[in-house]
DNA sequence: GCGACAG
DNA sequence: ATCTTGTCGC
């Protein structure tokens, strides 16, 4: 078998990065905003898309996916291994995301370009990188992360990185993280977190399989 | 060469 | 990320 090939990976990176639109591609406020997230189950990464409404904050629907994991971890390289998983959840919902957020950081990245940024440009829809701890770059006054002359991103209360994704501007971004956050994460990326755990534990107690999720058995998530 | 290092 | 009990605090 193939082994993982960070050279071109990173090849892959530059020419991508390359791609990125750094403004809003959709109307403010958006209609609807989706999280993915996703949690392992042995050499199986197991994907959730959250849908819900910009406004109430409501569940509009929700989407998993299963995919096998043969990539290791490898910081800046983070995309690589995870996007399969997270690209399939948000393909299998039936309604479009205006924006999603990724649990994983953006332009924060050594060549301005993490896995929210690779799923936004793979996918071609807007995308905000949403991280729970620093990869790159010095933080600032106000807490904004730079690199040289290029602001990054943003360090939010409770320690939570906000940067561009793909396809949105840095102070769109951090307006819908805001409003979206009624704990520490924005309510979709939560949301998928929690999900993805149910369906984690589940798995264990063998009350469903990786095959109901890859054949599509198994969509949707009830918790709410 | 050494240390750091999303999930 | 994952492995895990109790524990501090609103």
């Amino acid at each position: 078998m193939s082994i993982f090939d960070a050279k071109k990976a990173i090849k892959v990176q530059r020419l991508l990065s390359r791609k990125i639109i750094e403004k809003d591609m959709f109307v403010f406020p958006p209609r609807n905003v989706a999280g993915v997230d996703l949690a392992y189950v042995g050499d199986y990464a197991i994907g959730v898309a959250v849908l819900m409404d910009f406004d109430g904050l409501h569940v509009i629907e929700t989407a998993v996916s299963a995919h096998k994991i043969n990539i290791p971890y490898i910081p800046t390289l983070l995309a690589f291994r995870e996007i399969p998983a997270m690209a399939k959840a948000i393909k299998r919902l039936r309604t479009r995301p205006d924006v999603v957020l990724v649990d994983a950081h953006g332009k924060i990245h050594p060549r301005r370009f993490g896995a929210a940024s690779h799923l936004g440009v793979i996918l071609g829809i807007p995308t905000i990188g949403v991280a729970k701890s620093p990869l790159f770059g010095s933080e600032h006054n106000g807490g904004k992360i730079i690199d040289g002359n290029d602001i990054l991103g943003v360090k939010l209360n409770k320690n939570i990185y906000v940067s561009v994704g793909h396809m949105v501007s840095l102070d769109t971004a951090v307006k819908i993280v805001e409003k979206m956050r009624l704990y520490r994460l924005p309510e979709p990326l939560r949301r998928a977190h929690k999900a993805a755990e149910k369906i984690k534990n589940d798995m264990k107690l063998h009350k469903i399989t990786v095959d109901d999720i890859i054949q599509g058995r198994i969509t949707q998530v009830t918790l709410w």
